[in-house]
RNA sequence: CGGGGCGUAGCGCAGUGGCUAGCGCGCCUGCUUUGGGAGCAGGAGAUCGCAGGUUCGAGUCCUGUCGCCCCGACCA
């Protein structure tokens, strides 16, 4: 293994911090020369980065392998049509990279690879016998994110590795999706990360069971909840718990009260504690019934206008709202819409109007307004609530689920809030911040249907495949890294994928302290240590600092101490220095390098 | 898409009230210096984002336009 020498390495550092740069990862990757940026979301690596890059793929491939994954690669150039197959050329909308060739064919660049991967296995495997089979690949994609940052955390082209396995059934995937978690687990082991495995929402994917592996920081976009008991979801994912029912026949008929001018919620307690006080205690906010409306745009361009209902403590999460409604996107009702729905009266919407009668639907596909009206699980049958009465300055209370009103179903989006109970009763739910560093998905048969992926099973039946994906941000997880090690100096690189194991520091100008520095860099590269050798005729201040903003684990000085036969061994992260006599520095150092 | 900010040398910035475009870092040359981002001297490097307009004269004022960053929305 050769020595690098700093004089001939392309490198520069920075003094200052770049202006564009918010998080410190971001800072330190540009100014000790790992990453420049190219266009927004769009970054070059430099021969530092590449490195890191390289070690973390490295970690990644030897996982893969072990679980018998095989190494693919596909192009990032991909045609229209099977992703015209799969529906994804309409869902991904404007996330996907379009481009025509000269003949005006329609291409885009692969924001990730489903589709390749179920046709290449259609086109050469079609027998039980073949399966199972796992695929990966680590390739770089792209995806027009409306808002890039943070560098290479979150960019428009970025390297992620892809893994997708085939098996005949249900049990095989099961077994398929374990494997993978557990490589899963001892990469983000090796690269030394504080993650947390969450459930999750499958998304726009399609298939069930999906979690997600999120990396703990403040910087996080993620919010994801976590109890005591060890439950964990993405806050998209949380399914809140029914309320307990209560005896219908214990409460009162509904019946309106008064409420002028008690359009929002807040107004709407203080007066129906004035109009009508409950014994016992006040009515509070999660007593009333909200009913908030939505706009639901459909892929093919359909408008659907849907009310929601829910308790009034709780506002609509919209990310929650988002992923339970995808791939339909979800929009606030305007006024214009009010103007156009008569039957909705803005403050005063209830899923019923109180006539002589009885109830009579007014939300819900049978009801006069036609609208579908879906409510939250706290709003189980049984239970009982304040709600508008699609009357200006009405409301109607004791108003009960299933006894006075109906909705078409159920639509867990309310906001979770901290100390709400886990699903699974394990206890209060603390809500916490993370960055998905990996998503491991059982897709089932939505590809392999859409595409015709099938195989002859012993029977000689036709049994279509049933997938998995599973994916890690390789370029986020080299960001995550530098974010969760770097200090005040710079970058502290884990020796797992730090650029360089070692760093010699040549402090002074005397002949035979650069002889020395040479002998114990070509001991260690003999011995397959990384070795940079700081051979810069400039002053140690300089070398001392780049040895620190660029984070090599160790750093060797060889400097006036070695009048005494002596040399300083550093350690970047602990900042731990010892002592060593020149005959001995190498071995010491490489010592310290495999055991880190 | 909404809100805020910014485009002047490779990087970070200044440019007052309109007249000859500046500073620091980095880079080049020479001499000195060498254990914590050295000193002195000399140098290279800028169509002031772009296009119009006002004016005797525009980096500076006006109009338009393009781009970038941050917050939010959005997003496996």
């Amino acid at each position: 293994m050769p020595v690098t020498r700093m004089s001939q390495l392309f490198v520069r550092t920075l003094r200052a911090d770049p202006a564009d740069a918010e998080l410190p990862s971001h800072r330190w990757l540009v100014r000790a020369g790992y990453i420049r940026r190219v266009a927004p979301g769009v970054y070059s690596w430099l021969p530092l980065g590449l490195r890191v890059l390289a070690k973390v793929e490295a970690i990644i491939r030897q996982e893969m392998d072990a679980i018998g994954g095989q190494e693919v690669r596909f192009p990032a150039l991909l045609p229209r049509e099977p992703y015209e197959a799969s529906g994804r050329w309409t869902e991904y909308g404007p996330n996907l990279f379009r481009l025509r060739d000269r003949r005006g064919n329609d291409y885009l660049l692969g924001p990730t690879h489903e589709e390749m991967f179920t046709l290449l296995v259609k086109d050469l495997y079609s027998s039980h016998k073949d399966l199972p089979l796992s695929l990966y690949q680590i390739q770089t994609k792209y995806r027009d994110e409306a808002r890039p940052r943070a560098g290479i955390l979150r960019g428009r082209e970025f390297i992620m590795k892809d893994s997708y396995s085939f098996d005949l059934d249900d049990d095989g995937l099961q077994a398929s999706y374990e494997r993978h978690r557990a490589a899963y687990i001892r990469i983000f082991d090796r690269l030394g990360f504080d993650y947390v495995i969450v459930q999750a929402m499958s998304g726009a994917m399609g298939g069930s069971a999906s979690e997600e592996f999120l990396a703990l920081s403040e910087f996080g976009e993620d919010t994801f909840v976590r109890s005591p008991g060890g439950y964990a979801a993405n806050v998209e994912a949380v399914r809140s718990p029914a309320a307990a029912p209560v005896d219908a026949a214990a409460v009162p008929a509904p019946e309106i009260i008064d409420t002028p001018g008690a359009g929002t919620i807040d107004t709407l307690v203080e007066a129906v504690n004035a109009v009508r006080p409950r014994l016992g205690r006040p009515w509070t906010a999660a007593d009333t019934l909200k009913n908030i409306v939505v706009v639901l745009t459909h892929p093919d361009g359909r408008r659907e206008p849907l009310v929601i209902g829910l308790p009034g403590d709780r506002e609509v999460d919209l990310k929650r709202l988002q992923a339970a409604v995808a791939p339909a996107e979800a929009q606030p009702f305007t006024e214009e819409d009010f103007a156009q729905w008569q039957g909705l009266v803005k403050g005063y919407i209830g899923p019923v109007r109180l006539t002589a009668a009885g109830p009579q639907a007014v939300l819900g596909e049978r009801g006069e307004a036609g609208l579908r009206y879906l409510t939250d699980p706290r709003v189980s049958p049984g239970t009982s609530w304040v709600s508008g009465a699609n009357a200006p300055g009405q409301h109607i209370v004791n108003l009960t689920a299933g006894r006075d009103f109906q909705s078409d179903g159920s639509l867990d989006v309310a906001e979770v809030k901290d100390g709400d109970p886990a699903p699974d009763g394990s206890g209060p739910l603390e809500l916490a911040r993370g960055v998905e560093m990996g998503h491991i998905f059982q897709l089932g048969r939505k590809y392999a249907e859409a595409l015709g992926l099938k195989v002859l099973d012993q029977d000689g039946k036709l049994r279509t495949v049933t997938m998995g994906s599973y994916g890690i941000g390789v370029s986020r997880a080299v960001a995550m890294v530098a974010e969760a090690t770097c200090d005040a100096r710079g970058l502290a690189w884990p020796r797992a994928v730090a650029p360089f194991d070692v760093v010699i520091v040549v402090a002074g100008k005397a002949p035979e302290q650069m002889a020395a520095a040479e002998q114990i860099a070509a001991d260690l590269a003999d011995q397959g240590v990384d070795v940079v050798l700081d051979d810069r005729a400039v002053s140690p201040g300089v070398k001392f600092k780049d040895a620190e903003v660029i984070g090599f684990p160790t750093a060797v000085i060889v400097g006036r101490s070695l009048a005494d036969g002596v040399v300083e061994i550093r350690d970047r992260t602990t900042g731990d220095k010892q002592m060593a006599p020149l005959a001995e520095a190498a071995a010491r150092v490489a010592a310290v390098v495999r055991v880190g």
